[in-house]
DNA sequence: TTCGCCATTGTAACCGGTTACGTAACAAAT
DNA sequence: ATTTGTTACGTAACCGGTTACAATGGCGAA
């Protein structure tokens, strides 16, 4: 592999000239440069990204830590941050902390020294762990997580407003006893949900103790919910699961029940997952654009390198928006196999 | 920012016992090793993995370069190759090509001196254009291409026969006039996957010249497909979609037609999406295991790391395997219980 | 002609680690 | 006591670039 040294002396040069010359920098004559990019071409050389940056302080590239690289989720978080680092011509570095506290502060410290920035996202970690962690000169943006006193930029998706926008919505299309998956208790994603529906249950229904059901954002605990509800006589007339994964389980153990959606009971869910508009009766949910979680971030890091200086201040929250479905009884598109009118 | 020398400062040795004290190497007395790691843990040092890789001409990443980050098809990819990867301490950095060949040939190049190997999804490249980009000196591992005279080790996935196979099932169930809607024409699964299907209908069918209708792997081509059929009154006893994508779209389409399916015609798509299982009726599909394309890749990619010489031949050819489901007209749950069932 | 200025180019010191090699100290062997 | 071997540690040369600073040389001005 030709270094930029083999370039220098098969172009009959100094380092520093090489260097120069394929940089662009001014300072070159032509005929200097043509001879550099001639040795470049015949020693088929291509400068050493490692070193470059070791020089010069930058990698042109941000450490993008998750909690796992499991579904949709993240690769629509991935795929919005690309969109972002693309454009300015920055590399990703993948660090996956694999759900344990240690792995990471591993990822993490593997970090320092390959990247510029860090794009962090530790659901199930608290602030002071966090901040043991991460290192104060690493320009870093929190994912889906307030750090509260940490004072780190974030970017986050207003679970809160949503439940409390779905349950609304429910009760508004008539529903009176509303009961709510709940997914993990740890999560705190799944605990601004459950909070948004309770408080909307008490603001707008008056009602004191809402039922709520247990899950863990999986389609099984989904379909168990749905037993409960069945064999427990549980009044309801509709059910707000805290995700959609768990909204489709639900709507398998309704059915299997013979429970019609929304006819005996209407069904919501939240994440717009792009299964929801194609289940029959199609879901309705809390449309989250993943993506712009990822974007977003990236540009507040990106706005952070160039020198401004973020704090938690300038976090954005993006509000989900309802969609509604015909799960919850507002599905335009009747049964399409039904009659023969051709459209 | 501590580095190795304010260590060995403060811990009053030289920097060579510094580093050694904290890589665990032989060679430190213990009262030595403590001094240094006290120091570490004072002036919270941790290591400059960029400076380290460059003296070690290593660096415990991989690059991963895919034409796209989007849809589930790629996260399935990076989550198997980081499955392994993690294993082996590995980490990942991600290069887009962005559909672009000058994309590409910039996104290798910036790996250089970043990673130790390269994984490389090259869909629609010419392998003479790829051998002018890719080091000879880098390991590399293809995925789900073919490189032929380059004698390159890569893993794919047999969508000849996975074509083949489908349309023989749906002949075994009867079906005697079987479209296919193909996929983009530039694209090599797309074109293995039609081959399987004309060479099954000649084969099997006897069937020389089997219709075939237009598409791009993308849904609302699917939908377009359906008018085709119907409007174009193609007489069709079964569709196979070259993806599961546009088998959605096909499904869609023809409800809106008034045909049923599997009733008027059955239909098959291919990869097994999550959305597969759940649609009414369940979408009859090839399954491939796409996490696995990444791991097996990461896996080849690692021996070579350890010295191992993998070329062509030690390719890995993952089949797919066919699932019947409702669109073919086998499904074992008419009641919509089974929808809810794990598999 | 001589001097000074400026643009071009070269020398060498970094960046932050690793590690080959050398040295010193001490134990065992001769 | 001298030699030899072993171990712990230090010195300095890397890895492959960038860049501050010095050197060179061409050219116009005095």
């Amino acid at each position: 592999m030709a270094t930029l040294r083999d370039v220098a002396r098969e172009a009959g040069v100094s380092v520093a000239t090489a260097s120069r010359a394929i940089n662009g920098l001014g300072n070159v004559t032509a005929p200097t440069r043509a001879a550099v990019m001639a040795a470049v071409k015949k020693l088929n050389f291509v400068p050493h990204s490692g070193a470059r940056s070791l020089t010069r302080r930058k990698t042109d590239t941000v450490g993008v830590i998750l909690p796992d690289l499991f579904g949709e989720f993240f690769s629509e978080i991935i795929r919005g941050i690309d969109l972002v680092a693309h454009e300015s011509g920055m590399h990703l570095l993948l660090g996956n902390m694999h759900g344990s506290t240690h792995e990471t502060a591993a990822a993490i410290a593997a970090m320092r020294g390959r990247v510029d920035g860090l794009l962090v996202m530790p659901p199930d970690l608290k602030p002071e762990l966090l901040a043991d962690y991460l290192d104060a000169a690493l320009p870093t943006v929190l994912l889906n997580y307030d750090a509260g006193s940490l004072d780190l930029p974030f970017v986050a998706v207003d679970n809160y407003r949503g439940a409390y926008t779905m349950t609304e919505a429910l009760l508004a299309r008539g529903a009176r006893q509303v009961v709510h998956i709940a997914g993990p208790k740890h999560n705190r994603d799944a605990r601004d949900r459950q909070r948004g529906f309770v408080d909307a249950m008490a603001k707008i229904a008056g009602v004191r103790n809402p039922a709520i059901l247990p899950g863990d954002f999986s389609e099984g605990s989904g379909i168990q919910a749905a037993r409960l509800l069945v064999q427990g006589q549980l009044p309801a007339d509709a059910a707000f699961a805290a995700n959609d994964q768990m909204a489709v389980g639900l709507i398998a153990g309704l059915a299997e029940a013979g429970k019609s959606v929304p006819g005996d009971i209407m069904v919501a869910g939240f994440d717009d997952i792009p299964l929801a508009r194609h289940l029959n009766p199609s879901l309705s949910t809390m449309q989250v654009h993943i993506d712009r979680l990822g974007s977003t971030a990236m540009m507040m890091l990106l706005r952070i390198l160039r020198g401004e200086t973020l704090g938690a201040a300038s976090a954005t929250i993006l509000t989900p928006a309802l969609i509604a479905r015909g799960t919850t009884g507002r599905d335009m598109a009747q049964k399409p196999a039904a009659a023969g009118a051709h459209e």
